[in-house]
DNA sequence: CACAAGACCTGGCAGC
DNA sequence: TGCTGCCAGGTCTTGT
């Protein structure tokens, strides 16, 4: 699935195909996407040369001499680089012609992701704009986290993935990183001390990180097929472990909808009594 | 304004 | 074996 990690390590390794490149074509097979893929952009690609990529959130974009292109893999999408563009399977929505001859290819079964032609400045396009804080940027810290989360009431688990607070916290890392800090994921943002968000900061970033440097599996993968679940799942601590020991003191792990989405839990190192410091014991990945 | 729930879509899987 | 129904994921939209 495609979190923060997956998509940085997908830009680190298409960059370097794609970046100074002319794009000759853009073959869209099925423009059904999360907003279909408009007319404009297939009328202004072609032609364009790509002057950089980067990642904001988890959308990508391919800075253009005019204009910028804006992907996001929503729950299902991957990007592959390909020689030969006619020999596609199924879902294979998109196809980015360069002239190199590869091909940057969209796969996405459930069509969440996005494709599309935006104007600059990017910044100030209706999905970018509101954006929060990249989560491995200096701007997340504890003090941030602690105080977008005064007076609010809904679950911590909710506040971090909030697109506005803070970006990129998908529900796997969410819950990952509330059971590093010792958080339980329901208890209200606005209740939760400033040390244990000092922690919470710590923790999302140290997730993120690690699944980053793991992306290197991920890597190999998105080049042949779409690298599926498994790859980040050895380090897991709490998400899909439901009735599986805690990893930190053997207590099965809960599970409990949050916002409509699993949230996975130790009941014994996530409470409300839980000491500040008994997770901190933790160097961040004890083997499973 | 804050928050919750719904919608979007498909593949995979459990249960019958 | 095939059918039904549920679930997963991210984020925008709608409802309370």
């Amino acid at each position: 699935m495609p979190e923060l990690p997956e998509v940085e390590t997908t830009l680190r390794g298409i960059a370097p195909a794609l970046t100074g490149q002319r794009i000759q074509r853009l073959l869209v097979r099925d423009r059904r996407l999360r907003q279909p893929v408009s007319n404009e952009t297939e009328a202004l690609l072609p032609g364009q040369r790509i002057l950089h990529l980067h990642r904001r959130a988890k959308y990508l974009l391919l800075t253009l001499e005019e204009g910028a292109v804006l992907i996001h893999l929503g729950m299902s999408g991957s990007l592959r680089l390909t020689p030969v563009i006619t020999d596609y399977r199924k879902h294979d929505h998109i196809d980015l012609l360069l002239e190199s001859g590869l091909s940057l290819r969209l796969h996405d079964p459930r069509r969440f992701g996005l494709f599309q032609w935006i104007p600059t400045p990017v910044t100030s396009h209706p999905l970018l704009a509101n954006l929060g804080p990249e989560p491995l940027s200096e701007a997340c810290d504890g003090d941030y986290l602690y105080r977008v989360a005064r007076k609010r009431h809904l679950a911590v688990k909710n506040l971090i993935m909030d697109s506005r607070v803070l970006v990129g916290v998908g529900n796997i890392y969410a819950n990952e990183a509330l059971f590093l800090s010792g958080i339980h994921p329901a208890q209200a943002a606005g209740s939760i001390s400033q040390a244990r968000y000092q922690r919470l900061a710590i923790a999302i970033k140290q997730v993120l990180s690690a699944a980053i440097e793991q992306g290197g599996t991920t890597l190999r993968d998105f080049l042949r097929e779409d690298g599926h679940p498994g790859y980040f799942a050895q380090s897991l601590h709490v998400y899909n472990r439901a009735d599986k020991p805690c990893h930190q003191c053997a207590t099965p792990i809960e599970v409990l909808r949050i916002g409509q989405r699993s949230s996975f839990y130790c009941p014994v190192c996530q409470s409300e009594t839980t000491p500040d410091c008994l997770p901190g014991a933790r160097t961040g990945m004890s083997e499973p």
